[in-house]
DNA sequence: TTACCAGTTTTTGAATTCAAAAAGGTTCCA
DNA sequence: TGGAACCTTTTTGAATTCAAAAACTGGTAA
């Protein structure tokens, strides 16, 4: 196996897999379950460390990372830039396709919030985001944006929403597409920070992080 | 000695040291030097990966990464992203302290500009937005900045600079230290964009990146 | 009981070892 | 001479080994 795939795997089961926040990783289990030795799994480990997912204590074993209100903060502050700064790079290179792309999830989307199908109304709103970051064609900003994404995930898409901010949400995404549309970039860029930092309120309220770890 | 420690090392060889941009990574004389088994600098090797600034070739050992146009051009929209973020949350956080540093060191630029010192004035310069990026208070903005910084430190501070741009470049610092002292959010994020668009086109026409390699 | 300690086991971090791949060198032949 | 085939050396990636640190265990004494 590859030192990347690896790594995504790695990343993949810390994310979305079985590993809770906070929980202690167990090499010896992963190094069977990925079929190799302790020196690739710890290559991986060292490199997810640096992009702060995982966290090694000297002397004893890594954990997966747990968000700290702190962290949260930091997280959406950036995350609110790189959006930003995507949505105003992918109004002018946005092709045809990839808009008809994303009107299409938006669409999408819209049904799942009829249906209050929250699950799969979050799994569009994630690759409607992914597809303006990709639109906005910049390897770098890209492979920030997922670095990013992947520490908010939880917190992100997965805290419950009000009816009230529900709707909200779905408009903005109608603006979103709209000043997509209209390659409006400060437009665009304006309305993705006011959503996320919507979003960012709606997380920090349902108490998603613990403000007293590390 | 420490994972960290050992990541540190090799990153200043690679950015202030004296490893060229696209010359192989000499892993026995490495390991001699840092007085470290492969183990340990083969971790450090694939985090410096992950960041950017390490290029792996399966088999065939790794290179100091060598910057393509594409890259320069992406790093510098990412980074002045970056930038105009670390400006704008600075602007309500910086404490007079800090605001007095960066006015000291601004002062302490114009002496090397008016001395033609470039290299004591590219000091200077990169230690103030290193000092605003602080003011921002983000470790994680602060953390994806080092690591763009760190890419495009070459280019950035060592291409040429005509008269003319650095007279203006001054003028713009002015700017930038006015807007933090007025607290001026979106001025200074507007003048810190401005500042690196130049700068990037400074970069691009001394012809600093290649355009065939990656 | 409960706090503490010695002895054992497990885990961790890093050096070493090992097999496979690539690079380098030599010989042989057209 | 040029180059193709073969063998040797070096380098690479990953498993294994090893020493040190931490965790666990059972026993002892207050």
């Amino acid at each position: 196996m590859m030192h990347d795939e690896v790594v995504a795997r790695l990343r993949h089961v810390l994310t979305e897999g079985e590993i809770p926040p906070g929980a202690r990783i167990p090499e010896r289990e992963l190094c069977a379950s990925f079929a190799i030795s302790r020196t690739p799994l710890r290559e991986a480990l060292k490199v997810l460390a640096s992009e702060g997912l995982v966290v090694l204590l000297p002397n004893r074993g890594s954990r997966a990372a747990k968000l700290t209100q702190k962290d949260v903060k930091e997280l959406f502050e950036v995350c609110e830039a790189l959006e930003a700064a995507a949505g105003e790079l992918a109004c002018p290179r946005i092709t045809d396709e990839q808009l008809g792309e994303i009107a299409e999830l938006q669409a999408r989307m819209v049904e799942h919030y009829r249906a209050r199908d929250l699950l799969s109304y979050y799994r569009c709103n994630r690759l409607i985001h992914e597809a303006i970051v990709r639109a906005a064609d910049n390897a770098v900003l890209a492979g920030f944006y997922e670095s990013i994404a992947a520490r908010i995930r939880r917190a992100r898409f997965i805290t419950p929403m009000t009816p009230e901010h529900w709707a909200l949400a779905i408009q903005e995404h109608e603006g979103i597409l709209n000043a997509l549309q209209r390659r409006d970039a400060g437009g665009l860029a304006h309305i993705l920070r006011t959503h996320l930092r919507r979003k960012r309120e709606e997380v920090v309220l349902a108490g998603f992080a613990d403000a007293n770890d590390r």
